[in-house]
DNA sequence: CCCAGTAATTCGCGTCACGAATTACACAAC
DNA sequence: GTTGTGTAATTCGTGACGCGAATTACTGGG
């Protein structure tokens, strides 16, 4: 043994993050979505939002999300409504469409991650969850995405 | 409360998968990488790999590691060596600068990874290296990549 | 009325990933 | 030893994604 115990959690965290971003680029496959649109999509469940908003959201750069937005807006995914109070602004909100298959997408999601932990007993799941939510709540405010992907499972 | 406890483990896997890519990717500008390239020069530490070998354990089509190599050789990072024994094979290996960064990026990964628990006690991180140890157990074979990524730190 | 600041977009660049078609070679069969 | 047949890589064309710099359109204060 190489006499590291953090050894075996830095590994542990990094495989177990490779197995949720596979999860999460499958769901997408499977709505026929990319995994940054679904996560748009998951964004937007909640309520329209403005592109700097969304942008900070989300951690991407204004002009990439711009990208993103017309990309799903093509699809019929999403729809840009002028905000009334600001004639510069724009609120990107989710369409009838968009928002079926954003809660299809989500759906997929946690199926596929709840199946992560099918092997774990109901009291070890709990465990995890409260370690790893100690874990998050350390690692606060260094996220963003993370928050606006699960803006879901709140 | 929700009845669910599942929701709380997908949550919390979700966001940490989050907050390790972030870890990823933080590094990897540390040391003026893409993340894909990080994690082909790890993927070489213990050995030169011929492309369709690379291909498999990184989870990449033939025709997309070939731009990857291509990349990071401009870089002076990888080198291309002809394989002795099959004319048609190449064989792709770390330059010492490669090695190098290699080791860097591997360190500035696990540092920060590590920082990510360290709120958490020895205890306690045992435990969570063992749940999720049984987790990605279950489930192996679904990866691929995440094995490759760790090369390092098994 | 003008001007500084802000919301988005456009533009040009580079990375990443894929499938289909191609080239070069290996190896077995005849 | 020529002829397949299969395999290793590469090339080509396409598309998603992400960024910074420059631009356009509007707000709101002076």
């Amino acid at each position: 043994m190489d006499g590291g115990e953090k050894t075996g959690v830095v590994t542990a965290l990094v495989r177990s993050s490779f197995l949720v971003n596979a999860a999460y680029a499958e769901a997408g496959r499977e709505c026929g979505l990319t995994p940054q649109q679904g996560q748009l999509l998951c964004a937007l469940m909640p309520q329209p939002y403005g592109m700097s908003e969304l942008g900070a959201l989300l951690g991407l750069a204004r002009s990439s999300l711009t990208g993103l937005v017309d990309r799903t807006m093509r699809r019929g995914l999403v729809r840009r409504e002028p905000d009334p109070r600001d004639g510069r602004a724009v609120r990107v909100a989710l369409t009838d469409e968009g928002a079926a298959l954003a809660e299809d997408f989500r759906a997929a999601t946690c199926r596929r991650i709840e199946e992560l932990s099918a092997g774990l007993g109901a009291a070890e799941r709990a465990t995890l969850a409260e370690l790893l939510g100690r874990l998050l709540q350390e690692n606060a405010g260094r996220d963003n995405a993370g928050r606006a992907a699960n803006r879901n499972s709140s």
